[in-house]
DNA sequence: ACTTGACTTGGAGTCAACTCCAAGTGATAA
DNA sequence: TTATCACTTGGAGTTGACTCCAAGTCAAGT
């Protein structure tokens, strides 16, 4: 798979896609003979983990950090386990956030609608 | 209220809420005679409002963009409901992809789990 | 043979959102 | 009176994550 391949299906530039490969994101993906990416399954089982890690905001250092650990094999599973617990543990701190926020900007939006209703009844008379 | 009494309760630095001064997120603060801010309750509660839209990710711009239409008064009622909508509904799409993230942290953390397992009933053989 | 188009590189530029700094002021404590 | 301390300003610097660019290579089409 080349590079503008990978980058349309997981609409992420192929900017960022070789990006990504220059600060160890992602390990250096096999080149054909004269020298373009070819990107292979595990890189792309890569790049969509990426993918969905980012899109919840997990910090690049953290993953650059993971991934490192996941290429030095087993002894390292036990660190990689608490990475992702500590991720999981701020994601949904930050997840709750959101929630919050979303509670109080649908309190918001009804205080709106409410006071659009009552302009409209303003405007037309109970006798119509 | 002092700036540094707000930046202790809402956790924003002071420079932050300068900041946001500056950039007209917050409306020009009152001074003593010193020359020195004196946030009173409606500038608190903005500060606070801010803190939360800010901690759910909403654009300074965006927010910019709103606390002006809230200045100009009840004309604007209507942008302002289409602006808390259409974030609101960012704001859902965001929390959607996290939740998917979770999702897979939580299937990679159980994954781990049951390696460590796995690994330590290798360790103590069935006959202890 | 030449053009087109997708790729390559290293490095510079951009953007949002802060964060820090130097130089100065004014009120309180020793 | 002098030191301390929290505040003030305008402006510069930082951070994280891209994003863009110029100059070059290579394979395929006309």
């Amino acid at each position: 798979m080349r590079i503008a391949e990978v980058s349309e299906q997981y609409a992420i530039s192929s900017d960022t896609l070789r990006y990504y490969e220059r600060i160890g994101l992602i390990p250096p993906v096999n080149r054909n003979e004269s020298g373009i990416r070819d990107y292979n399954g595990t890189d792309v089982k890569r790049v969509e983990f990426i993918k969905c890690m980012r899109s919840a905001g997990l910090p690049i250092e953290v993953l650059i950090e993971y991934v490192g650990l996941v290429q030095q094999g087993d002894t390292t599973i036990e660190a990689r386990k608490d990475i992702l617990k500590e991720q999981r543990q701020l994601l949904v701190a930050r997840m709750k956030e959101m929630q919050k926020t979303l509670d109080l900007l649908d309190y918001k939006i009804s205080v709106y609608e409410n006071a659009v209703l009552k302009k409209e009844k303003e405007l037309i008379p109970i006798e119509l």
